[in-house]
DNA sequence: GATCTTAATGCAACTTTGTTGCGATAATAA
DNA sequence: TTATTATCGCAACAAAGTTGCATTAAGATC
């Protein structure tokens, strides 16, 4: 009876609940607050201690355990993207993009260091295409296999960014 | 293969040994056999469990704890480059590239996803300079800044595709 | 609404990976 | 030979992640 949600029901994207009922997953108190946690900010991303920490202080008492479960089904059923942190010892989750498409070369993504914030770049797809190609044929022809090629921006994002009257970094 | 020691004393590379001394190591035991462990096959990357087996298996009964600090410190002087695996949580090792450069670029590196080899592109690094290239720019004008590059190739190597048809190259 | 099925939860115990403190040992310099 | 200190080995610890199992509760069915 008492409502503990000051965001009420978060509007849920179609695409996202299409994958929810996809993998069976139930609509339970869980699932629901960390769909919207990462929801509220689809560029962030979270491991497992800060998403728990998150939860903590939005009221939700969660076992440990249960969210390593539940963050493990949501990335099985495409909603959240896992990957490894190079910095820590721990997986990193994220909002699954929507539109991600299983070609050979992805698109390029910009993460931040400071914040883990990631950012896509609109209409850059050439120039990595064209470089996929390309090497493509080089490993061909050396006889391995290529099957995917990332390409990862890294640096600090705007919010991040000291003041420019700063002395450098570079 | 009986033989116990069929490569006695590794000739290590002049750059490694500066490296070494620069570093303070000393040439201890433990630390001649990782060394030559990982001069063996410079394209390959160990994790720390894998690499105490090898040194087990060549009968040298080296402590968890000792070889843990010992990759450290062989990271630390560069001598190996540490990374993170992806697929397990742990960490990796390789011979780091002695000319390995700091560019705001990595020359495209492929890497075999069931053996771990490593190979590097030769004169690759047009595309991916001229790509880069573009990425800041993008960046800059989001007001997000650009520090480094990074092009991982990912597929199956020569050695690890499985013969198309006719029984091919080995 | 009552009932059934099974996804989801919580707890304890466990494994793997990595770290820290510290006394003992051995490489290297003096 | 002696002094210095990097390295070693052991124990103990910590964090991240996993497994087993009994219990709870969505969602479907009656």
């Amino acid at each position: 009876m008492v409502t503990r949600q000051p965001k009420e029901s978060a509007p849920v994207p179609q695409a996202i609940q299409t994958r929810l009922e996809a993998g069976g997953l139930r609509r339970t108190l869980a699932t629901r607050a960390v769909v919207g946690l990462f929801l509220a900010s689809p560029q962030r991303s979270l491991n497992h201690a800060q998403t728990l920490a998150l939860l903590t202080a939005r009221g939700l008492d969660i076992n440990r355990v249960t969210l390593y479960r539940l963050l493990e089904r949501l990335a099985a059923c495409g909603v959240l993207t896992r990957f490894s942190d190079d910095t820590a010892r721990t997986w990193r989750f994220r909002l699954a993009d929507v539109h991600e498409p299983e070609m050979g070369a992805d698109a390029p993504n910009f993460e931040c260091d400071a914040c883990h914030q990631r950012f896509r770049l609109a209409n850059a797809d050439a120039p990595t295409r064209e470089a996929a190609a390309r090497y493509y044929q080089a490993l061909e022809a050396l006889g391995h296999h290529g099957l995917r090629m990332e390409v990862a921006l890294h640096g600090t994002c705007a919010s991040c960014t000291p003041a420019p009257h700063d002395e450098g970094r570079a």
